[in-house]
DNA sequence: AGAATATATG
């Protein structure tokens, strides 16, 4: 029987009284069982009982009590009930550390670090110094707020409190400094310890695998080994992380398998470690695997590894396995919506994936711990529908989003200006550029490559080259959007020019590097320069040309006129044609009016399963403008039959930092009569520049490529005039 | 005291 509890009625119901006076709490031995009972309480419930027991005695005033009250609060997310007990201890009951400690831990581990800074001042306020257990947290509150500045101003003070030579405080700065991305500091601090901990090694490593350098990683390791000192199962996991961050996914598994052999012990971590690398190979029945190895295990205790069950289960379809992981966590947190959130959202079901996000707004009238979105939870719903093509409604929620008053991160900036380049909000994406450079986020390689994508495609090329001049460490996307950006408003030559520059800077392209630099040469009309870099992509780089570059080639060749060559293409390519390479070439026959080839593409696509209406639409159009009404109905109604609907193609205007979307003839709908007006201007402008107009209708403008924006100086709007 | 799961641009 626990000294000072009695249980009712068995242990596993820990309903229990207080039987001893309040004198007996200081009791060395009571304080022991107390801490007994206190590793037992697993539910809020069971928390929510025992503070009750405790106010019953007013024994939730004793500081040590209170500090442990504060902690298991925290443990189920409860910190307002924890700020609560520590706001009822009486001022004298303050006069302990511990106190202090542990209501600053709690809002660390909870993410409330300006609050754990605040705490932290008034308790210096009151005369306390820290002691090995507060600078710690201080630290990690300091470096997860992430200010150069302010890790240097609280490495200082550590300094200067006299804790130059303290292990866990040393071992916390060498963190916080890897965190910042600073490794030459954290390698400093590392080396210039007298004593240093396996914490401190394992430290070292971990901060290494957070800048996804798996070499760095592995080098510690080794030099930890090498002095003859053992890596435990914190070293292992951390090493995983390493290469798992770096899509380095066979190795993660195969030092998993290395860290069984060695006899460590397989960490909870490194299970979940495992569970994200299988969710990112799509390796479903490996998850399915392991998920085996977690129950007999023992594994299942540990939320974060059922979180990232639901992740590899809900990655890659069907949904069903990871929903009902989620629903079987009776502590789920924010991670646990947030894996399934972002699950829907990548499987594509940005509806499902809105659904959750809506329940979890609602979240904690059922007795679980209330969870509010966070960055990630608004980021994964932006991005769900930002891929599905759905932008307007992403803006929107990112708009919802700032009226949260939660701040974006590089990681929801990207998004959200990759939706912009698609939707040509050029003013928003400039409103974007300035809150990322208030927000130092100005070198962040995710949110500039997603600005240079954003300028180029606006066709703002001067801020899209001015952008890509300025970063820091410029990858292949980079590379990528610059070039793009050109093929796709027809400066070819430009793109070709980026292209050997990438080459001379030692750069290796990709095979996305080849569709847009092929699609700039069809765009531009290079035939001789496509065709060139065609043979190049295969002989020189042993890239192996996918649909999408054969689509290119068709298309570089039929719009050039040279519908020999592009047949010959279809019919020799060693893969399944596609809806787009069918589409290349009709394109192409429309214009050459070769009726000929028409029928021979025209009855290909109508046997092709395919999924994509503009085909569909492309020959029905022929058909109609040569009079053939019979065959035009047939291939509408056999696109129906087939269950596809048309999205009427819409264009955008941005006046005012407003953004119009119309479709042809619904402009006086929407009051907006003049813009007919104006693309009649530069239907007349075009013409004078030698531009082809394809087909001119009384309402509708249908323009052929190559497409082309023409900016009207004397009004304030900018057109993009899309086919 | 240290490890872990959720968002990522072309």
């Amino acid at each position: 029987m626990l000294n000072g509890f009695r249980f009712l009625p068995s242990p596993f119901q820990p309903i229990f009284l207080i039987t001893r006076s309040i004198s007996h709490v200081h009791d060395d031995r009571f304080l022991d069982s107390f801490d007994a009972f206190f590793q037992r309480c697993f539910t809020f419930q069971q928390a929510r009982q025992l503070h009750s027991q405790l106010v019953l005695t007013t024994a939730h005033r004793v500081p040590f009590l209170a500090a442990r009250l504060i902690a298991i609060y925290a443990r189920f997310g409860f910190l307002s009930d924890a700020r609560k007990v520590f706001d009822a201890i009486p001022t004298e009951g303050l006069h302990h550390l511990l106190l202090w400690n542990s209501i600053i831990r709690a809002n660390v581990s909870h993410g409330y670090h300006e609050d754990a800074l605040e705490l932290y001042a008034e308790m210096r306020k009151l005369g306390f110094l820290p002691d090995g257990f507060s600078l710690p947290l201080v630290i990690r509150a300091c470096s997860s707020l992430g200010g150069v500045d302010l890790c240097r101003i609280v490495h200082c003070h550590a300094l200067q409190m006299g804790f130059r030579d303290h292990l866990h405080v040393v071992n916390e700065l060498v963190g916080m400094y890897g965190k910042l991305g600073r490794m030459e500091d954290a390698r400093q601090l590392f080396d210039g310890m007298f004593v240093r901990s396996v914490v401190s090694w394992n430290t070292m490593v971990s901060a290494y695998a957070f800048n996804c350098d798996s070499l760095g990683a592995s080098r510690v390791f080794k030099q930890m080994e090498s002095k003859g000192l053992q890596p435990n199962s914190v070293t292992w996991t951390s090493l995983l992380s390493s290469h798992a961050r770096c899509g380095l996914y066979d190795e993660t598994l195969e030092f998993f398998k290395r860290m069984k052999t060695r006899g460590v012990e397989t960490s909870a971590e490194a299970v979940a470690v495992v569970l994200s690398v299988c969710a990112d190979m799509a390796e479903v029945e490996w998850g399915k695997e392991i998920h085996g190895f977690v129950v007999k295990g023992g594994y299942e205790d540990y939320l974060f590894v059922k979180n990232a069950l639901i992740g590899a289960y809900g990655k890659h379809q069907p949904m069903g396995d990871a929903h009902k992981v989620f629903l079987d966590i009776k502590n789920k947190n924010l991670v646990s919506w947030n894996a399934l959130i972002s699950s829907y959202a990548e499987s594509g079901l940005c509806e499902e994936a809105y659904a959750a996000f809506l329940q979890m707004e609602k979240s904690g009238s059922d007795g679980q711990s209330p969870v509010r979105p966070n960055v990630i939870s608004w980021s994964a719903v932006i991005s769900g529908f930002a891929g599905k093509g759905h932008g307007e409604k992403a803006l929107e929620l990112f708009r919802q989003m700032q009226l949260a008053k939660v701040t974006a991160n590089s990681v929801t900036i990207s998004s959200v200006l990759s939706v912009c380049a698609e939707v040509a909000a050029l003013n928003l994406g400039r409103e974007l550029h300035g809150f990322a450079v208030r927000n130092l986020m100005g070198d962040n390689i995710l949110v500039g490559n997603g600005l240079i994508n954003m300028y180029m495609k606006c066709g703002d090329f001067r801020e899209g080259h001015l952008v890509f001049d300025n970063i820091k460490g410029r990858d292949l996307i980079s590379w990528n959007s610059l070039i793009g950006g050109y093929g796709m408003h027809g400066l070819g030559e430009n793109a070709l020019r980026t292209f050997d520059e990438m080459i001379r800077a030692g750069m290796k392209p990709d095979n996305i590097t080849f569709v847009a630099i092929l699609s700039a040469c069809s765009h531009a009309g290079l035939v001789a320069a496509g065709g060139n870099l065609f043979d190049k992509m295969v002989r020189e780089f042993r890239i192996e040309p996918n649909v999408e570059h054969y689509a290119c080639m068709v298309d570089l060749l039929g719009r050039a006129g040279l519908l020999k060559k592009a047949t010959d293409i279809v019919q020799n390519m060693p893969i399944e044609p596609n809806e787009y390479v069918w589409g290349a070439l009709l394109n192409s026959c429309r214009m050459y009016r070769h009726t000929d080839i028409i029928e021979e593409t025209a009855s290909q696509i109508l046997t092709l399963n395919s999924k994509i209406t503009g085909s569909f639409m492309l020959l029905s159009n022929i058909y109609a403008a040569d009079g053939r009404w019979d065959d035009s109905a047939r291939v509408r109604v056999s696109a129906r039959t087939k269950g596809l609907k048309k999205i009427p193609g819409q264009s955008w205007i941005e006046v005012r930092k407003k953004v119009y979307t119309f479709s042809a003839g619904n402009l006086v709908h929407l009051g907006l009569e003049e813009v007919y007006t104006i693309l009649e201007e530069l239907a007349l402008h075009m013409v004078s520049e030698n531009y082809k107009i394809d087909s001119c209708y009384s309402q509708e403008f249908v323009y052929d490529e190559p497409k082309h924006f023409l900016q009207t100086e004397s009004r304030e709007a900018r057109c993009y005039v899309m086919p």
